[in-house]
DNA sequence: CGCACCCCCTGCCGGC
DNA sequence: TGCCGGCAGGGGGTGC
């Protein structure tokens, strides 16, 4: 679910909510998460007004005011974060009480997580390396002189987060149909003006993406229960044995580490 | 460093 | 109807 849209989508629904307001409890319903959560770990933030929620690739972090601490979260795969009375209650691992707002966290397969710690250290040990693909920073000579000594596929490349921060399984298929490039082209042999126009096409199907509040395949919710709209726009995920929207030839699907590769093998040529 | 593989966990879907 | 295998948006670890 949760890739770079869909984290800005959530964080985006929950900042204007309670922004500004005191933490003043945190209930603890199901301790397991892919790092175990313990209710001491936040009573150095009780009393605390949340200053902002910032996001770096699909990790959210909210802050704090006067404060060096602050709050990490990454969704895994099946996190959700709900605001006030989230309609399931099955899978609600914990809940933040922010003065009278309630905000709850929702994880089936508890690949997610929540660390507290000093924000010098979470940038450290637990903030991605990459870019945010949404950098102002972001441009074609940075994956250039990061990517194009590379043996790997630019498919896998693009969603390794200690290089580029924020693209996931869908996001990098729809990005490289939208440059026209294959996904299994080699780093190596791509050259300046690709890397160009996957930043571009990178800019413009985030921004889309966002602007249609992320996808929500089966179990993708934000804010007070909303759902995105971005999987009615796919270009190819998914879409295998139905048109290309440029061509009209029938998308592919291919398998890459292990996961599903979607693309159109006449846009899409190696070089 | 790159890469092929495995793991974590639950839910859902299609085939038999 | 029920069982079972495969697959799903995440990251991380290992051994070669």
């Amino acid at each position: 679910m949760p890739e770079l849209p869909e984290v800005e989508t959530v964080r985006r629904s929950l900042q204007p909510a309670i922004q500004g307001r005191v933490l003043t409890q945190i209930s603890i319903l199901e301790p397991r998460l892919r790092f175990p959560v313990r209710a001491e770990q936040f009573e150095p933030y009780f009393g605390r007004r949340l200053k902002k929620i910032r996001r770096h690739g699909k990790y959210l972090v909210m802050l704090f005011q006067d404060s060096e601490s602050a709050i990490v979260i990454h969704l895994g795969m099946t996190g959700r974060i709900l605001i006030a009375q989230p309609r399931e209650t099955k899978w609600v691992h914990f809940k933040f009480l922010f003065e009278t707002t309630e905000v709850a966290y929702i994880d089936p397969r508890r690949f997610g997580f929540i660390i507290p710690g000093k924000l010098e250290a979470l940038k450290k040990n637990i903030l991605p390396g990459g870019m945010d693909a949404l950098s102002p920073k972001m441009n074609g000579e940075y994956l250039f002189v990061n990517l194009a000594h590379r043996k790997t596929s630019i498919k896998d490349a693009l969603m390794n987060q200690a290089v580029l921060a924020g693209l996931g399984n869908i996001y990098a298929s729809e990005i490289l149909s939208d440059a026209h490039i294959h996904p299994a082209s080699q780093c190596f042999n791509l050259d300046l003006d690709a890397y160009k126009s996957i930043v571009q096409s990178m800019t413009k199907i985030l921004k889309i993406a966002i602007r249609n509040k992320g996808t929500s395949m089966s179990d993708f919710y934000y804010g007070y229960g909303q759902q995105g709209k971005y999987q009615n726009l796919f270009r190819v995920y998914d879409r295998q044995g139905l048109p290309c929207p440029d061509c009209n030839t029938l998308i592919e699907k291919m398998i890459q580490s292990n996961r599903s590769t979607y693309y159109c093998p006449l846009c899409q040529k190696i070089p």
